[in-house]
RNA sequence: AGCGGGGUGGGGUAGCUUGGAAAUCCCAUCAGGCUCAUAACCUGAAGAUCGUUGGUUCAAAUCCAACCCCCGCUACCA
């Protein structure tokens, strides 16, 4: 019997947690762990929520409330989300407990002695009005290379340079305008740069990580490591505990990684055994697993592995199962900018096992993929259900209608032998692909096997033999249930709900979890009573789920035209008072297209939360929307005359933060030519997508929100859609 | 800009580390079969000169070079 440690890495307390994390971390590793389990392997899955740091405190400020109340709000949420989704945890803690901080300050002190730990003296930006240390972003200044005025402290967006925040010339507080102070500090930094040779050998001889784990850690490593601060002047995280240190606190990145080792302790603390917690940290033997996203790689190949050599006594990882990245239209999934599927509200609409599976199958382990509800659908309805739902059902419910009881075992002939030999075929595969972490492999396995269970109960016709040959047909249908049985105890890691119904389903005594992996040896009772078997899985709708989510960032409104003047500075450029409710200044660059006289008193489609930019001189509060196409160029109206001011949420929730510029390209709008109004389908350039919700006249032209193949016609209240004051080809862009 | 990932039949993908019978699987398409099952399952067919251009080689999707696209990271979000 092995011993393994399986970690996954800590979300952060600051939004629910959302697909990114579940396919990354949360997901692979309770597939491991009850995988391990399975095969009787001792094994401890632990994680918890990461409650500090920067991000936390910023929601705190703007809700007005303490720290702890957000960081416990979605430690909260997403502890109910993990036990929903199914994930085994043997303790799911959190970073703000006394227990992690016990045991942050030993490793702390214990680094601090060996003399892993330096103190420095650094100047840093403080803020007398706000009377706190500035971090490098929240200083704003002119930037000393492009002279760009809104530079942050960390970079200047402008130009691109990388900054530092003494770098900026006339340096502001972001919070509050005034002008902070340049102030020492002194901060504790970790020496990394001792453990360079030694990371490099350790890294060197992990020839089972994952390929791009492995080299892209050598290649920091190469380049050199510099000493770290893990102390900070900010009041919400663990302290210091060192005289002198009050105001400060250890850096999130240096605490939350201890988190692995002291959530270790607090499940031993609360078992009988306080020390139960060294069998996975302190006897060679046991293997730890990390699982994480692959912008987390060098916190749990170097930083951690060099905390605990400069501890030492401790194990260091023996594999970091870094995954890739799961998209959502080909962005990165993104809470500030809508492209987000979070889990607590998926689990109010689909089971565990749909969501376990599909993200299961479409795991991004070697590279990114990429989420769509099209394909969520397809997936689950053409393989889970179409093939090993089906199959187990057909098998369980032939059996039940014709015999009601397990079915005798017989005489076999080569094809069922033939059957039963794909089952050894498949366990094998299955557990040779889960122990080296190849999720999607495995789960093809047991789809294979799954496929051939419907090959042999074609072949074998049990509808003709239960007409011909009753003995025959409960022997096929014997071999049939063994293999709904081996789909059950191969698909527990990653099905845990179903694999148990399917086990009860057949009349199996005791759960398969406490059976294990031996059930597949364990045989039928022959002659046990069966239950009238329901369907496991149910088809899904693609369109029921798809979101347009990421469009709900967009705040968009009527806007009338109060007065148009020429830029004062520029050739291209109008200033624009629009009254979106209120009046408001715009910038726009419509001087090639539109006359002055053209545009005053239009009611135009404005963007009233785009973050204020100065154009020329001239602070623009907004955008109107127009499409584009060439060197032509329509403003975007709605269809009926609307009050300045209302609403055009297209039926999204919205929310009133600002986005940037940036984040406001990367999202699809077009001129689309409804094409059918039922179904309803609208061409948008050579395309033709399906409408999420309601579209307009046949032949009328819309904007349109596009997002992968479907697209939903902009509309205002009542249904007011959006169309255009000039033609515009269909297709066009909308910006 | 730097770093990283990717461009393979209509869509999505495997293979590329360790070059070798013109290439995997899912979906869609077409033709059959079956009727136990959630119009499901099974069988078969059509469909790719493997981003472009050069190079190495008896042989390249697979190695090398250049180029063109897409995307992510560089913001303490897997």
């Amino acid at each position: 019997m092995d011993r393994v440690l399986v970690c996954s890495a800590w979300p952060y307390a600051n939004g629910p947690i959302h697909v990114g994390h579940v396919t990354g971390s949360l997901l692979p590793a309770d597939i491991f762990a009850r995988f391990n389990r399975l095969v009787g392997n001792e094994t401890l899955l632990i994680s918890g929520s990461d409650m500090h740091g920067a991000p936390i405190t910023v929601s705190a400020d703007k809700e007005k409330v303490p720290p702890e109340v957000i960081a416990d709000r979605y430690h909260e949420i997403n502890s109910k989300a993990i036990e929903g989704l199914g994930i085994s945890f043997d303790l799911y803690t959190h970073t703000h407990t006394s227990n992690h901080q016990e045991v942050v300050n030993e490793v702390f002190l214990e680094l601090l002695e060996k003399g892993h730990l330096k103190r420095m003296t650094t100047p840093q930006y403080y803020c007398d009005r706000c009377s706190r240390f500035l971090p490098d972003r929240y200083v704003e200044g002119t930037c000393p290379h492009c002279g760009a005025d809104h530079a942050r402290g960390d970079q200047c967006d402008a130009c691109g340079m990388d900054l530092n925040a003494q770098d900026l010339k006339s340096a502001r507080c972001q919070l509050c305008s005034s002008s902070p102070e340049l102030r020492e500090t002194e901060h504790f930094f970790l020496k990394l740069s001792d453990f360079t040779g030694g990371l490099k050998e350790y890294v060197e001889a992990r020839n089972h990580w994952r390929p791009h784990v492995r080299s892209f850690t050598l290649n920091v490593l190469d380049e050199g490591l510099l000493d770290r601060p893990i102390t900070r002047d900010i009041s919400w995280g663990v302290p210091v505990p060192v005289d002198g240190f009050d105001s400060k606190r250890i850096y999130v990145w240096f605490e939350a990684v201890i988190g692995y080792l002291s959530a270790a302790k607090q499940w031993a603390a609360t078992k009988s055994d306080p020390d139960a917690w060294e069998r996975f940290w302190k006897d060679g033997s046991c293997r730890s697993y990390y699982f994480l996203g692959k912008d987390n790689i060098v916190f749990h190949t170097i930083i951690w592995p060099a905390i605990l050599t400069g501890v030492g006594g401790l194990n260091l990882p023996y594999d970091v199962v870094a995954n890739q990245f799961m998209n959502l239209g080909g962005q990165k999934f993104s809470k500030s900018m809508g492209v987000s599927i979070d889990i607590p509200e998926l689990l109010t609409k689909l089971r565990p096992d749909v969501v376990r599976y599909y993200l299961s199958a479409n795991m991004p382990e070697f590279k990114d993929s990429e989420f769509s509800w099209e394909d969520f659908a397809q997936r689950v309805n053409s393989e889970l259900v179409a093939t090993y739902g089906n199959f187990v059902h057909r098998a369980l419910s032939f059996t039940f209608k014709n015999f009601a009881t397990v079915p005798a075992k017989g005489d076999l002939d080569d094809r069922d032998r033939a059957a039963l030999e794909r089952i050894t075929d498949a366990s094998r595969s299955v557990s040779e692909f889960l122990s080296a972490c190849e999720f999607r492999e495995a789960l093809k396995s047991l789809m294979d096997l799954a496929q051939s269970g419907n090959q042999y109960f074609d072949a074998v016709a049990p509808w003709a033999l239960v007409r011909s040959d009753r003995d025959r047909c409960e022997t096929v249908l014997h071999v049939s249930l063994e293999i709904c049985k081996a789909l059950a105890v191969l698909g527990y890691p990653f099905l845990p709900f179903s694999s148990e119904s399917i086990w009860k389903g057949l009349g199996m005594d005791g759960s398969l979890e406490e059976t294990g992996w031996k059930g597949l040896e364990t045989p039928l009772n022959e002659g046990a009573a069966l239950e009238r078997p329901a369907p496991l899985f149910a088809k899904m709708e693609a369109t029921a789920f798809g979101g347009f989510s990421q469009f709900s960032v967009l705040n968009l409104k009527v806007g009338k035209v109060l007065s148009v003047e020429p830029h004062p500075d520029a050739d291209k450029l109008y200033v624009m008072k629009v009254d979106v409710g209120k009046p408001i200044t715009i910038v726009s660059g419509l001087k090639d297209y539109y006359t002055a006289d053209e545009l005053s008193a239009k009611t135009l489609v404005i963007l009233t939360n785009l973050e204020p930019a100065k154009l020329r001189g001239v602070k623009s509060e907004g955008m109107l929307l127009a499409a584009e196409d060439g060197d032509k160029l329509a403003l975007l109206t709605p269809e009926k005359e609307l009050v300045p001011g209302t609403q055009i949420s297209s039926g999204l929730e919205l929310t009133d933060k600002q986005i940037s510029y940036k984040e406001f390209q990367k999202l699809d709008m077009r001129a689309g030519v409804m094409a059918s109004a039922d179904p309803p389908r609208i061409q948008v350039g050579d395309k033709v997508l399906g409408c999420a919700a309601s579209g307009g006249e046949t032949g009328g032209k819309y904007a349109a929100l596009v997002l992968d193949d479907s697209a939903l016609v902009m509309h205002g209240p009542d249904g007011v859609k959006m169309v255009f004051d000039r033609d515009i080809p269909a297709g066009a862009r909308i910006r």
